[in-house]
DNA sequence: CTGTTAGCGCTTTCAA
DNA sequence: TTGAAAGCGCTAACAG
């Protein structure tokens, strides 16, 4: 914060109280043209910007939404971010990206600073660590959950996600269509409901197939590390180090996908001649990858624009019922899979 | 903004001043242990969050960086934010995020909000369209430049790039020494300081093998769509579909290249048989692409971080003299050349 | 060690 | 249509 010329040495210079200068700037009221020019030409003048903590201590609000996501530098967000700000951009709020690297910790840090911040309001895609926590905040604060369900009784706001079930049901079912059965799987914590769900989707599809997933299912790996790409690739290894292989592995989203993919290229497992795969969601440049997967395919600057209407309606009113909204991925297919 | 507990709430819940609330929240002075302890049990008991806003208006300043870039979606600036966020985290700095797409009015309109937010610095890379007011600008605000310089003899503020010049120049003598000739290029707008630099490089290692580039030399494209991406196909569409083509083609970025690889995907054209490539700066996820192109690579993060440091000095105090910090990229090669 | 108070820059009532 | 003045929540002299 530079030394400022503020809105007194406007008034002094234009001649007019601080009240007519502040009238100007926010077109308030009706003002006389001939000084509205005046100060406007004192402000060119003076190279005066209005002071912005002034202005939100006064009106206690800020015009800031805080997108507080895993990851800022994953496509999947920026892409979302994209959405987001198509949506409040034309009505003035800004946003205001964070991540938390899945720590539970900074999630908190952050919560507290974006408290701090007097943020409008937070759109989250939470760790997972502090639903408690959250819930009670979701009552003083305006939150929207995107892609990460708080499953708290307590918690109030929305939330915006796929189908994860259907996605992964079509995405699995599609393996079983080319007579695949021995179907791997690589997952991230269960404790996020994306791929609680997702999970859920794929032991579906596969008992309509008459194949029971249970604890017991040799060819499933949960990853834990908190680094999708590194699950990817440590899933990926396991799957196909073990004695008996699947014929087939379904990636429970891109990152997953990228880090088994990873793998398979060092090995040199040739896909989908050694192993057939499908994933979740987009890959950033899918096209220029050595091997197209097969992915359910995701509107990500449309679950964006979502978040982005939700929030400002919320934003208004706080006390509104608890929504949800479900985005339907749509298969794509890629030279990933062959029948069995 | 939703409602607020206020300072005076905690000093009259803990029975202090709110002098005293002040001291134990900034962790100023001495204060009575016992004191502290009911306060801070205040603070807890009351949900307070000290009033950024106010707090601001207060001190002067918001330990707030912004980071302006063409396209905050880009793996390149994410990554730099990365190393900025690093550095400027410690010292309780916080960063923001903003795009401007590569337009100059955008940029106008961030640039503007950023001095009513009162940033206290701007780490910029510029659309390059707004020279004449950065520079004025950058004597009331600190300013210092990610990979894009402002040439402008009233700038203040510091530069920090890759070595362009050299960068190309190696890149392209790896082509020379392959026995290529015939070398194409594709480029963005030389306006840019980037671009520009990255041409020399190429003009000097043709010169220095004795191929002299003036602007009749056939083979080069020189982009203005503001997209790289579509500069690249279009480049290598240029390029390829000519009369005579090119050996081999230099790509000056990653985005040029990324464009130019799914030409030469859709067309089918094989790599490097059909043409050899080579381009400036990382990939990402270069490891998994069908091709994995000749690069110059350079440590995004540590230009992040160096730009974090420059800032942090600027901010203490502008009148230091300008300052310009060059990485030297390192070559990594790939599959994408062969000897002519 | 603690409290009182002025004032940061702005918006908005209220009066003129 | 304009101006005076209160007050948003906080920090930092200053006094005690």
């Amino acid at each position: 914060m530079t030394k400022n010329v503020t809105i007194k040495d406007v008034a002094q210079f234009a001649k007019v109280s601080i009240a007519t200068v502040s009238r100007v700037i926010n077109q308030h009221a009706s003002v006389n043209p001939e000084i509205k020019e005046k100060v406007l030409k004192a402000i060119e003048e003076l190279n005066y910007y209005p002071n912005n903590a002034a202005r939100s201590l006064k009106i206690q609000n800020t015009r800031t939404i805080a997108f507080l996501v895993s990851d800022i530098s994953d496509y999947f967000f920026t892409t979302i971010g994209k959405g987001i700000e198509d949506v409040i951009r034309n009505l003035k709020y800004n946003i205001m990206f964070c991540s938390t690297g899945n720590s539970g910790e900074i999630e908190l840090e952050y919560l507290k600073l974006l408290l701090e911040k007097k943020v409008d309001g937070i759109i989250l895609n939470t760790t997972g660590k502090n639903n408690e926590y959250i819930s009670e905040l979701s009552h003083r604060v305006p939150i929207v959950l995107s892609n990460r369900r708080i499953n708290h009784p307590n918690f109030k706001g929305d939330f915006v996600d796929f189908d994860n079930f259907g996605g992964i049901f079509e995405l699995t079912s599609h393996l079983i269509s080319l007579g695949h059965r021995d179907i791997g799987v690589v997952n991230g914590p269960l404790f996020l409901s994306t791929f609680k769900e997702r999970y859920e989707g794929f032991v579906s599809a596969m008992k309509t197939a008459g194949i029971e997933v249970s604890e017991q299912y040799p060819f499933q790996y949960i990853g834990n590390t908190y680094s999708s790409s590194q699950d990817g690739y440590e899933g990926a290894k396991f799957l196909m180090e073990a004695d008996v292989r699947p014929t087939a592995i379904v990636l429970m989203n891109s990152e997953i996908a990228f880090g088994a993919l990873r793998y398979f290229y060092e090995k040199q497992i040739k896909i989908p001649d050694d192993v057939s795969i499908v994933s979740f969601g987009d890959m950033f440049n899918r096209d220029l990858l050595y091997i197209r997967p097969t992915i359910s395919y995701t509107n990500l600057k449309g679950i964006g624009k979502k978040l982005g209407e939700l929030m400002i309606e919320r934003i208004e009113n706080n006390d509104i019922v608890n929504r949800e909204i479900r985005f339907t991925p749509r298969i794509q297919y890629g030279n990933s899979t062959r029948p069995l």
